[in-house]
DNA sequence: GAAATCTAAATTGTCCACAATTTTCTGGAA
DNA sequence: TTCCAGAAAATTGTGGACAATTTAGATTTC
């Protein structure tokens, strides 16, 4: 159960003290601990980690081609904070993504790979049913990333990679707080398409998958996630 | 004819020094001037371009992850040598990316815009006209981007920009030195296609186009380009 | 002569002090 | 009180000095 998630290697993965920053930042902003928009300073990050400043640096510059942090310059770096329009973007862009590594994985997926896909699956269902939110959507990101793996195709994988990281960073900015997740579901769908050989039902699934999860998030603001909650949150519950 | 290679804003386009470093050292590896495996000490940019080693360290990160440079650890910098693989999945992921690409800029294209790609294409048959392989094939790239900004879809966009930049390290590598370009007919019918708004055609042709380009590459050998080459021509044209 | 070993030079990696910029705090005026 | 200006503090950006590592060259040995 040790996880795909190092499938593909990261810029700097393990390697020395800096892959282990870059790890553990990066791991924070994917599970959510750091909310987007965090400011990130070097000094606390040096002092936390025990590391040098320069080092530190080198990880932000990193965690910013990710996408996960954003540099904006002599102001320091921060947790992004990807806006609607990126946040359509992205998922449109998986869906091209994850439609080409489905239709790869269907010809060369193997019993041992539908056997760790279950595995995920069966996990996240046990996480759902004690209400382990957390634990469920790091699985969700698994069944992902390792459906990338079995399609064989290195650059798909990092591709895919960079987008389930910004995924979760939208899912913190626009997820509902009560969200229905399906997603074991479809991905047991999924999956027996993949074993059954059926491309068209596979690809589709998938696609259907992926506008599901968007469906779900408050995408109509124009601004940031916070506006529209407040709004409707006023609108809603308090009748103005 | 500014061009359409700066569409999309990448790390550090134009601000500062480094900015204009990392232009200059991009343009020159996209354009073939530095050839694959090509050292780049920081010493020797330094002074090349008169900016403090610190800043040449940030610029060779930025250009690694851009996959133009490759960063051995204690050893340096060195424009990047795509394996055959790579090679093949960076055209599989460009045929995925652009189909998608394809799809959404049919609904979307303007009078405007055919008249930019035809501009494109029409400079680029100049350029073939008169023999000048280096700006047909930056055209070429060109007609590819400019086709991603129609689109509309940033994330898209900027995952294509990295992968045409790739393409042209790969033809690099594992282009023939004789190579029949038709890339400038294929572009022609796209564009056709897309006036039309026939979206089938217009994806069908794009798939053909890259599988004709990738098709014209030396991708037998198991290993880099140069010793397939050296092997071709010893064979074929001194008859051991 | 070829391989291996040691030495010297060159190159990359790291840290620290200082400069530049932004942010925060303070005080005063409308 | 609220707004604005100026000073102080905190934070980021930059360059250079030194350490660590690799590479190249010379010497020895078989």
């Amino acid at each position: 159960m040790k996880a795909v998630a190092a499938a593909t290697k990261l810029p700097m993965d393990g390697n020395g003290a800096e892959g282990r920053v870059y790890d553990q930042i990066h791991k924070a902003i994917v599970e959510r601990r750091l909310e987007p928009g965090t400011k990130l300073g070097e000094e606390a990050l040096r002092e936390i980690y025990g590391v040098s400043r320069a080092q530190i640096r080198r990880v932000l510059v990193d965690l910013s081609h990710a996408k996960v942090v954003e540099l904006r310059p002599n102001r320091g770096a921060y947790v992004a904070q990807p806006s609607v329009r990126e946040a359509r973007h992205v998922f449109e862009a998986r869906r091209a993504i994850e439609a080409a590594i489905v239709e790869r994985a269907v010809g060369r997926v193997t019993e041992a790979n539908l056997g760790k896909l279950r595995e995920i699956i069966d996990a996240d269902r046990e996480a759902l049913r004690r209400g382990d939110g957390e634990t469920s959507i790091k699985l969700s990101g698994e069944f992902h990333l390792c459906l990338g793996e079995i399609a064989g195709n290195q650059v798909l994988s990092e591709i895919l990679d960079e987008l389930v990281s910004r995924s979760s960073l939208i899912i913190a900015t626009y997820g509902q707080a009560k969200q229905s997740d399906c997603s074991a579901e479809e991905h047991g769908q999924l999956t027996e398409a993949l074993r059954d050989g059926d491309v068209e039902k596979a690809v589709a699934t998938m696609a259907a998958h992926l506008s599901h999860i968007e469906s779900l998030l408050n995408l109509t603001s124009d601004e940031l996630g916070d506006q529209a909650d407040l709004r409707s949150i006023l609108l809603g519950e308090s009748g103005g």
